[in-house]
DNA sequence: CTTTACATTTACGTTGACGTCAACGTCAAT
DNA sequence: ATTGACGTTGACGTCAACGTAAATGTAAAG
């Protein structure tokens, strides 16, 4: 009988960070679906998660709506084999997608690296001005 | 005197599988300076270089402007310490932000990989209905 | 020389993701 | 009873990142 806690709109504003606004807004979208104390919207767990899983999404780049496609798909109740094949097809295209996105992060920190040392190198020859010459 | 190839405008656009209409708005944000060979443009390497890095700054989620931040620091000749120390913090940042996504990443990864095991017992448990009782 | 194919500039349109009022309800505290 | 503090629903505004259409140039091919 855990009564599995629920949170206003502000609450989760301050959590994330971010306006009741756009909570409202990701309504909407149809990425969260609160229950109503007269008026006032009432969020879940269901929904807190929700919340996060969008802004994870949107951390990484996609869409709303891609993100709404996402948490749809795992959401729902695919029990047929054809449903189950396709479930997993789309979630392997997912997993290409996020490992070509780690690739490019892997670069993008290489090169930070690279950067970094040539600073570290800059700024070694600068505490000695006119080093070997 | 390798002539360091130049590139038409459809030239990138086909290689990236952007339009010109992109490239040419990416050029009044700033992130590109082709020459011109009368009124038609140019590009160098180092713009194809710029290309990419822009292609994969967009790929990570970041604003043109954001990215326009980065290839002019990238870019630029500081010589002083102070600027030096300045641009490594700037590195650090991006570094921390880039392992954040590194770790939305691994999230994500993981969550697939959990869906697709219960896709896999589903699926298994589809081919042999009723299983034991 | 005209067509074809691509290039250019100018300018307005569009889409996504909210921001920003305005006008109003509600509930606890003073 | 009034005052905040927070909530609600429209509805319009905004900003980024291009799309799209119009009018024009230009260079090679037929």
């Amino acid at each position: 009988m855990s009564a599995s806690r629920s949170f206003k709109i502000a609450e989760l504003a301050t959590e994330f960070d971010i306006t009741p606004r756009a909570i409202r807004f990701y309504e909407d979208v149809g990425l969260l679906e609160p229950a109503r104390a007269g008026r006032s919207r009432v969020y879940s767990q269901r929904d807190r998660t929700r919340l996060k899983l969008t802004l994870r999404g949107k951390r990484l780049g996609l869409s709303l709506q891609e993100i709404l496609q996402l948490v749809r798909m795992y959401d729902s109740e695919a029990d047929t084999a054809p449903q189950l094949q396709a479930f997993m097809a789309v979630l392997q295209s997912h997993r290409a997608q996020l490992e070509l996105q780690q690739d490019d992060i892997r670069v993008m920190l290489t090169e930070i690296s690279q950067h970094e040392q040539r600073c570290k190198r800059l700024l070694a020859g600068a505490k000695k001005p006119l080093p070997l010459r």
